[in-house]
Order: C-alpha cells, then structure tokens, then sequence
DNA sequence: GTTGATGCAAAAACTTTGCATCGTG
DNA sequence: CACGATGCAAAGTTTTTGCATCAAC
C-alpha cells in the first residue's frame, strides 16, 4: 500500500509509522485553516485516544514541515503553530494585528505569481508562499 | 529633544529610556537586513559595553514590536528574531529554504499593493508587509 | 535482523515575572 | 515625587535529547 506520505517518506529511508499518519490526519481532518500548536496537537490525540508522546510530535512535526506538508506560523501566541499545506486548497495569507494577535485570513492569485518567480530566479524549488501583513485592527487603534 | 522613539513612547504614558535607546541604535547601526534574536542583542550591547539586562531586552522588543519598529520574524531558526522596519527602505520579502534555513532577500511592489489592499478591506492600519516563500535551495534538493 | 522511530524522563533553550530600586517626565 | 522601567534571580514555557525498547522495511 502506498501513500504520498509513505512514499515522501521512504525516498528518505525514513518510515511511515502510525504516529506520524496520525499527525498529518489530524490536520487533514481539522481543515486547512487551522493553526496548532505542538501542545495542542498532543490534547486532540489524546482526546481521540490515540496516545503519542509529545517528543514525538515535535520530531514529527519538524519533519513534516520540512517534506512540505505542514507550513510552521509564528503568529506570536507563544510557542509555533503549525497548518496543513494541501495541495488541494489555495495558499492563503494573513492579516496580522501586532497589538493583540487577531488575524484575518485572505487570497492573492499575484502574491503567489511574485512567490514562483522569486524562487524559479534564486535556483529553489518552490513548496509554497505566504504574505503576512502586519497592522493594527479597528479594536486597538 | 524629541525623537522618532520618544514621541511615540510618551503618546502612551511609556518612557524614552537609555535601554530602549540603545536597542533600537543597535538594530539601526547594524543594517536593515539582519535578523537578531534576544541573546545577539544581549550579546552584542555587551560587547559594546552597553549593558542591558536580558529581561529588558525581551520587554524592549516586544514593546519596539507593538510601535511598529521592529519585524518579528518567521524563520524557524530557534527562537524569535528581529529586524528593523525603518520607512526609509523598502519592505523585502523572504525566500526560505525548509531544509537548512538559508534565506534569500527580495522585493515586490505588487506585493506589498496586495497588503495594502487587505488591511484596508478589513479596517486595519497597516504597518508593513512580507511575502515568505518557502521552498528547497539548491543546495538541498 | 537492521536500523530508524518511539516513549519517557531529564536537560536545555527560551521567555516571563515578582520585587526592590532607580530615574524619567 | 509619582509612577513607569530596570536588574536580578527565580519560575514558567517550549523544545530537544539520551537511552532502552519497539517495530517498519
């Protein structure tokens, strides 16, 4: 049986485990505007009763990040938050308030052109692209 | 004598102290383009026998954050970091390798048009934007 | 069977906080 | 001279790691 998981992986020589599929359903199930963190990753598995340990969720955590399926966010809430990358759903971008950390969520077919050419001109291979625009929200001016 | 700093310290109630001062010099003298964590500036205010208490320096850039001074990075290098948002130059954008975090600075108008456009649609006011581009570097793929 | 992955608990890294004192406004 | 800011040290969070055991390939 294969899966794109599996086989990400074991170009690797790394193992699909089930640990590391009940990361990566958690967040394919949640939906692909969710951000978690790794302590919340922990609670929701738990809860579902499937145990596994913290340590492995931040090793997990780093490797998928790092295969492209996860986009690491750091919106200042303490600590990472993590959201799925699917290829399915539209990147999409954030609307940040510095004062109190409320964020909108919005689209940009251009951003994602500016993204494709900035990595195709540096050599990169592109994963994807997200503008964070950083403001104050009506609440704290 | 008033300063950019001063000015919009004493709007709040809030004071221009030398510690604050000297943080914000640091990131001035050093350049638009580097990204400092809480240690490097503790580190190099001492270097510059400039002390100034850890804990100030967490409470001053949290503080040069919320005023719009400083940009909070996203790059997944241990720890926050930091850069100066001076007016005079231009936003960059960020092209990031998910494998071994080299980085790669550029820019875009367009981008920054599309930031400017979502903080109004939303009653925000806008401080700055940036576009980050994850992707594999060369070196990496 | 090899070798990578996990769990646990301990350690490290990062950040915040209480409180006495200092100094700006 | 009031009240915000600092420094210190202690506490709190978040993340990583060593090692024995387990299990994917």
């Amino acid at each position: 049986m294969t899966s794109p998981l599996g086989d990400g992986l074991h170009k690797d020589g790394k193992r699909l485990t089930p640990q590391r599929l009940k990361v990566l359903n958690l967040f394919e199930n949640i939906g692909s505007g969710k951000h978690l963190s790794a302590e919340e990753v922990h609670e929701k598995l738990v809860k579902s009763s499937s145990k596994v340990s913290l340590a492995t969720i931040y090793r997990t955590l780093r490797l998928l990040v790092q295969m492209g399926l996860l986009h690491e966010l750091e919106l200042s809430e303490g600590g990472h938050r993590y959201e799925l990358l699917s290829n399915g759903t539209p990147d999409h971008h954030h609307l940040i308030c510095i004062r109190c950390g409320r964020t909108e969520e919005f689209e940009n077919d251009e951003v994602l052109e500016a993204g494709k050419v900035a990595a195709k001109v540096n050599g990169f291979k592109l994963i994807e692209s997200s503008l964070n625009v950083r403001a104050i929200c009506p609440n704290c001016i």
